[in-house]
DNA sequence: AGCATATTCAACCTAGAAGTTAATTAACCG
DNA sequence: CGGTTAATTAACTTCTAGGTTGAATATGCT
């Protein structure tokens, strides 16, 4: 599975972006991520591995914790990919493309 | 399923952003979109379902053929999400990282 | 009408995602 | 050492994604 896809399928998940939210905040463990959510701490953690897997959080070791902090840089990726389709919701796209239809009619 | 999912899950198939891509350079057809991927036409079909589905592009209708074409709004709507962590991959945050690291040390 | 083309629908298969519970590993604490 | 807390691993279930093939639908052409 190429990269971007890996990204893409890991931001899929609402809980997954809630986790990214969360960490946002500063570095939390395992415990402290599964806090809010309604489901068990397992599912949780096969979350955090998916994250980890995209490269979207690293894990520290402290005695017993495994310390999650953000890193941020596949999703500068993202960014990356979706401002190369940045011109086709942009203001100019919608005037050149009233102006293309206008043009087609009118021939 | 919320929005912004759906539209990821959408982009976290490459087959579906090389469509996407085509499309950026003008409507096409099934058949025409389909062309250079190595699958069936019926999968190219169930693609371009997700991707009506997730608002990434509209479909018409002319004679037998429905054109597909781009609609980039739900980028926008990525590129927004996606801007929010901007100050986390950017330099300006590696520093303050460093900075953090440094005064957390020296107590 | 009858055939060709474009596209979708239906049924099916397989692999993987997301969740569960139960068991295991790892580290601290008394 | 024995118990507690933190987290992962394992085994299992259920559902869905992505692909296949074959049939159906819709439109154009002669």
């Amino acid at each position: 599975m190429d990269r971007l896809s890996e990204v893409f399928s890991a931001l899929a998940d609402p809980t997954r972006r809630a986790i990214l939210a969360r960490l946002a905040e500063g570095e939390a463990t395992v415990n402290q991520i599964a806090e809010p959510f309604p489901i068990s701490l397992q599912a949780i953690s096969k979350h955090l591995k998916v994250l980890e897997k995209a490269g979207l959080i690293t894990r520290g070791r402290e005695a017993q914790w495994r310390p999650c902090r953000l890193d941020a840089a596949p999703l500068r990726e993202v960014a990356d990919w979706v401002t190369g389709y940045q011109v086709f919701w942009e203001e100019r796209y919608d005037q050149l493309s009233e102006y293309l239809k206008r043009i087609q009619k009118e021939h």
